[in-house]
RNA sequence: GCCAGGAUAGCUCAACGGCAGAGCGGGCGUCUCAUAAGCGCCAUACAAGGGUUCGACUCCCUUUCCCGGCACCA
């Protein structure tokens, strides 16, 4: 049996849970649940991650200190993964000591072995009132565009990774499709970026500025920058750094890694040449999902056009939610989503769609028969040519395709039902069987475990 | 500014060098098993200009507009 590996990316919990991470969770779980069905060993992995000074400040600003801040934040993450009825196998949190820190600190003396770190005297631009640093690209005029003041330089001493070092590698592995990045344009702005040269990043900050995280084995004066701890949380979950190598040896590389187009660089570039350097194997594919947005603006309180998934999902139930995020939402390109359009797609294509066909049948199926045996069905060429063309959607993540395909059963199902009138004389006896077998696949082409309607119980009730 | 992608029906998106498709929404009609649901029919679209071609929405050029990337914020 083959195994799969798939990961989301761990979310920043500076904030509670957003819909977009709502859309990340859903897209891994399709891809967790259809290879199930062909059979593989699957291993889905998600989490929290817990570190850096905004969370420090986050967790100030409630007047809670860090740990008790994240943990609190990282309990309504874990929540939504329930709520929505997620799959996966684990939870990593990066404030794990037991689980994460290890594999943190195996993978930061796993690069000082090799060689490809290194201290050196960092010139940041600090602005006192931001009390961060400022990259150039964030600076007007030489000023902060927040506080209209020039930052000061401040001197200070991080280990740097030399990523400098990898540049052609990176760029003979991507052209050589070693790691796959869909969809294909990302992969070229990935190219391209590698092209204009790489730069050595900072991995590391100074333990003053940044007690919130893990400590840089043997110089506790410095804690180790995020990359070096983030990232590594797809193989700490595993295992490495912990003595207990069972799972990685067997899920170790990543089939697939899920995240969101703003942190494609750190994906593609920088926790690949942390692997070589490493000398560990490399994942094999990155997925790479745009944003979602409301009205066709940013979510943003200011607003009011926030989406809260938890909302959602009290409303419509998971399974709604879940519906909406991979059908309208195209999978590698943002998308749009507001209430009213949840509202719509849920009553016209969930309630009176799915919902009354199985209410229709139900009720004839109870009138008119003690049990319904199954065999073969006049729609069964139909659903075969859906399956083939709903495989290929779900292989090439066109979730949204796929869907269109189960949802074109349902029509099938009430047009036939319509036309053959099975509450007329005894056509029932035809006609039900073959429109259950038209049910029972469009279950299973949901990834249903085990389809099936409760008596007395809707499925997709209205409303309001 | 540089690099890349896009502009198709009210909305979200397809397709294709040779009569432009779907879903939702809208209009009209209709059945009555069903969640005031269903089914049928209808309407509306290729950003603008030029070129290549027997023929372009599809290929090329120009213009306008939109979106993404151009490193330490995760």
């Amino acid at each position: 049996m083959s195994k799969f590996y798939l990961t989301t990316s761990i979310a920043y919990v500076n904030a509670p849970p957003h819909v977009g991470f709502a859309l990340e969770l859903c897209q891994g779980d399709v891809i967790a649940r259809y290879r199930k069905l062909l059979g593989n060993d699957v291993y889905y992995l998600t989490g929290t991650d817990e570190h850096g000074q905004k969370i420090a400040k986050a967790a100030e600003a409630t007047g809670k200190d860090p740990a008790e801040f994240v943990d609190h934040i990282s309990e309504s993450f874990r929540a939504l993964t329930s709520a929505l009825n997620i799959s996966n196998n684990d939870f990593i949190r990066t404030s794990d000591k037991n689980k994460h820190w290890p594999g943190a600190s195996e993978m930061w003396r796993a690069l000082s072995d090799s060689g490809t770190l290194y201290k050196k005297d960092y010139n940041g631009l600090y602005c006192e009132g931001c009390e961060a640093f400022k990259a150039l690209s964030d600076l007007t005029d030489g000023m902060c565009s927040d506080h209209k003041k020039k930052p000061e330089i401040i001197k200070e001493e991080n280990y740097f990774f030399r990523l400098s070092d990898y540049q052609d590698k990176l760029l003979r592995l991507y052209e050589e499709g070693v790691i796959k990045i869909i969809p294909e344009h990302r992969q070229n702005e990935v190219n391209n970026f590698i092209k204009q040269g790489l730069e050595d990043v900072s991995f590391s900050r100074p333990r003053k500025d940044l007690p919130w995280g893990i400590p840089v084995p043997g110089d506790e004066d410095h804690t180790i920058y995020v990359w070096a701890d983030a990232l590594v949380n797809y193989i700490s979950a595993l295992g490495y750094g912990r003595g207990d190598s069972e799972l990685f040896n067997k899920f170790w590389p990543a089939d697939l890694h899920i995240i969101g187009k703003d942190i494609l660089r750190f994906h593609a570039i920088i926790w690949p040449a942390m692997l070589l350097a490493a000398e560990l194997l490399l994942p094999k594919s990155i997925l790479v999902h745009g944003h979602i947005q409301s009205g066709g603006q940013k979510m943003s309180k200011s607003l009011g056009n926030v989406i809260d998934p938890f909302e959602l999902i009290d409303k419509y139930g998971a399974d709604a939610v879940r519906y909406f995020l991979l059908k309208e939402i195209p999978t590698t390109q943002d998308g749009d989503m507001t209430k009213e359009r949840m509202a719509d797609i849920y009553s016209s294509e969930l309630a009176n769609g799915l919902g009354n066909l199985v209410a229709r049948v139900a009720a004839i199926a109870e009138k008119k028969f003690d049990e319904i045996t199954v065999s073969n069905s006049i729609f069964k060429k139909n659903v075969e040519a859906i399956w083939k063309k709903y495989t290929e959607n779900i292989e090439n993540y066109k979730f949204n395709d796929a869907l269109q395909n189960v949802f074109s059963l349902v029509r099938e199902g009430n047009t036939y039902i319509d036309r053959e009138k099975p509450w007329e004389g005894d056509n029932a006896k035809n006609v039900i069987p073959n429109v259950v077998y038209l049910i029972i696949n469009i279950g299973w082409l949901l990834m249903k475990q085990k389809p099936h309607v409760v008596k007395g119980e809707a499925l997709f009730p209205r409303v309001q």
